[in-house]
DNA sequence: AATGAATGAGCTTTCATTCAT
DNA sequence: TATGAATGAAAGCTCATTCAT
């Protein structure tokens, strides 16, 4: 009964909030974010009880986000090589199909705002690259690193290929395949 | 640059700047910096005319002490490798001993508030990287990549490096040569 | 009075309102009380317009209640001491009986929100204490004063006797003597 | 150096706050008292850092200024009924002089936002009170009532008395020696 | 030059009330 | 009629900046 809470109103929101802090980091007022999404003030607040609540439950749905795009179609099957370029084609293509949200994403990182248990979650549909990323180790094929650190590497070259995508985009590809071949030079086993 | 009377003060501004911001981000209140630099809330502003005055400022300063910790004793004379591995291990060591700056540093670059000729004056001292990288591509020793691009690639890592290091001191020395290994790896032409 | 359709809902609305009133006064938000009353936020203002009405209504509702419990069974023909008495007793035990209420009534009493008619509706049930005031005067029972002046006095002694025997419950029949003893010596001629 | 924070200032900032609070109630916003303190809303802020901290402080500073006219030239020496007659004249008179502060006080006083520490430092003052009734009870001029409740019977008194001697300012005279001869009868012992 | 009080725009959040369901 | 989401005007409080001392 009523007018039930909708949707996409919610989703508005947070699809506001991403552009607001990916323009002007979470510093950007709460009015910003309802006027960007054509809602009036009070009603972030019937969505979200606070501004951090709304940080939080954006940083999760990014993070889901991503592991979606990344996970889907992952092809067990093949060998590490392809699925790690799997995994890394899924990456950056994301981040630079969707910049605002990838920027926001960076935003929210840095931030002081994300409970542990926000960044526990974000962190949760990744297992199976670690795992995978073990695997390769046992197996070696990758080099003998702590496999957090290889997770890590990746994340930070794939993010520094993205900004060179985003920024030439005509030579995005080129970048894919360069970021990725300096990726699995530096972390696999050299003969 | 107006030249105020204490320098002194002037650096324990900049320095409770740098923990306050590495703390709590470019949002904390200038009342904090003033606070922490045992100085009057209007006397921040007559040093530094605004906050985001302060902010770039800062920016400039940190990325000068870094330059100067990368480049002094550069060994010019010695192999690409040699120079390289000095400049990864400057780098690293200057983040795992000043941790403070490190963090303050990421806040600062992936805030909006940097003007294009602080980004610009912050770039400026590692030009001779660049350089080096350009004529080691030449020399077939590095593969032909945009030099911005292996710039980029070596930040990335670094930073990632430096996080590990932090976190795991007893495994800070591993880190570093593992950190190395997987740029060197990851760049350099495999014959 | 527009007759809305559950006398139980607007019952449990009053009822809300003096818990919540009296506990946190009328600054209270109007949600705490539809939700004290099991009431959806809308519902309260479908049986009363504003919150305004509802004070007002409130405060009549707690004054009827109030002069009920002191003029049932009033003794008609027994002495003014026995009346007065009478009415000192029903007053105080109501209060210590009713605590809630009687806090919600101090609430409402303080307070700039009742309009001149429900002070005025407020007060028309104890007409007839005046009026026995009156003739207890004529009769040289009572002292020559101001027979507004005689209720006002009675009713701070028992607002003041209500709170002690509140606090000691175990001493409440001596406070509720003591303060009959007070009023009664105080308002009564000297031989 | 710099600025002094100013009496001036903080004693307008109290004086617009009783004038506010007695009219409004303690529900009045701080832009209120600002404004009518002629200061900017901030300024508020930097003499009481909470808008309780000012509530409390104020309520403080009334108590204090009531304590000063009741026991200011106290004649220690006269008789009970003197002295009595005393308080009582100072306390009524006090009320009719300042009626905003005496309004002001009763707000305060339902209002449940005074702390625990407040409202012990608010009737530190009126400690001799105390101590004569027991003193006077003790030597059988007063009848055997608890101390406490002579004090608040008086209080209730009196303030009944000041509403009327408010309400009818030509017959405060009379209205004061009738409270008072309400009270004295009503807490003497008959012989 | 140094201080910190003064300022008011701006912040997040609450709330009485309206209105779509 | 009952519901609770939607609304936007406050509310209390913070903060970068100015300015009297």
């Amino acid at each position: 009964m009523a007018r039930p809470k909708s949707e996409d109103k919610r989703n508005a929101i947070l699809s506001a909030a991403t552009e607001v802090f990916a323009e002007r980091g979470l510093g950007a007022a709460t009015l910003a974010i309802s006027n960007a999404a054509a809602v009036a003030e009070g009603t972030l607040f019937t969505y979200f009880k606070t501004k951090d609540d709304l940080v939080n439950e954006l940083y999760r749905q990014i993070k889901l986000e991503l592991a979606d795009a990344m996970m889907s179609e992952f092809p067990r099957r093949k060998s590490v090589r392809h699925r790690l370029q799997h995994i890394w084609d899924c990456f950056v293509n994301w981040g630079v199909a969707n910049p605002v949200q990838r920027k926001a994403l960076a935003q929210l990182e840095v931030s002081n705002r994300l409970s542990a248990e926000s960044k526990k979650a974000g962190s949760a549909p990744f297992v199976e690259i670690q795992t995978m990323a073990q695997d390769a180790i046992a197996r070696h094929i990758l080099r003998d690193l702590p496999q957090e650190f290889i997770g890590a590497v990746m994340r930070a070259l794939a993010e520094t290929t993205m900004e060179f995508m985003a920024s030439n985009p005509e030579a995005a590809d080129r970048y894919r395949q360069l970021g990725f071949a300096v990726l699995w030079a530096g972390i696999t086993k050299k003969k």
